[in-house]
DNA sequence: GCCATATATCGATGCTTGTCAATATAGACA
DNA sequence: TGTCTATATTGACAAGCATCGATATATGGC
């Protein structure tokens, strides 16, 4: 009934941004992709995609594993779940996860 | 399949806020609360609560309606709609509302 | 070992944001 | 009208953040 987790407030900060949010689009609809790709397609420094993948990757939305020389980036399953929850939280009255009740209402007999 | 509206990150920079996060979840609970009754529960200034409430209503996550002295505000339930459909964009492989193909890859007749 | 490539870190800079005290605006009521 | 209460706005300040160039670190191949 009080304040969210504060990893809540990173994993929200992390795709309050245009940037951000379009890398993360992408590995969601491409699957993993390396680093080197990622930066290609924006019209900023390597520093500063390397600085966003960083935020993204401490905020928990993605997963880096080195391959070689490079890295391969990938969305995280479990950000998407919480960044859900998060939404349930928000639910009117109560909210939460189950939410059946309002189901109920429309159903006919009982 | 590129950026975002400009809207979604608005709307996502809003809640990426501790203070406003609780707000919003206060809203959710005990629905439409005077602005008053807001500012009563944090240890912030009068000042600070209007300001949040501002970027909130301005991110189209609150309404504000006045009655008599007071102001009343109550979430709107259209912006955690967009927020579930933020969620929905950010689903693995083309995601968007349908999400039936992965469905058929198991079927195993075609 | 050395060199080339991919990625991260550092330090600086300008912009944005959260916060406050002071002040302004709006409505209710006498 | 004037006064009281609720809320918003203003202006200032500090902290945070996005961005960059320069530099450092890692890995693979020679």
């Amino acid at each position: 009934m009080d304040a969210a987790p504060r990893s809540d407030t990173k994993l929200l900060q992390a795709i309050a941004d245009p940037l951000r949010m379009r890398i993360l689009r992408q590995l969601a609809e491409v699957g993993p992709v390396c680093a080197c790709d990622i930066a290609s397609g924006y019209q900023v420094s390597q520093p500063t995609i390397s600085h966003h993948l960083r935020v993204l990757r401490e905020a928990g939305w993605t997963n880096g594993e080195r391959r070689g020389t490079w890295i391969w980036y990938s969305m995280r399953p479990d950000a998407l779940v919480r960044f859900r929850q998060i939404a349930d939280g928000l639910e009117p009255f109560g909210g939460g996860s189950p939410r059946l009740p309002r189901l109920r209402v429309l159903q006919p007999g009982a």
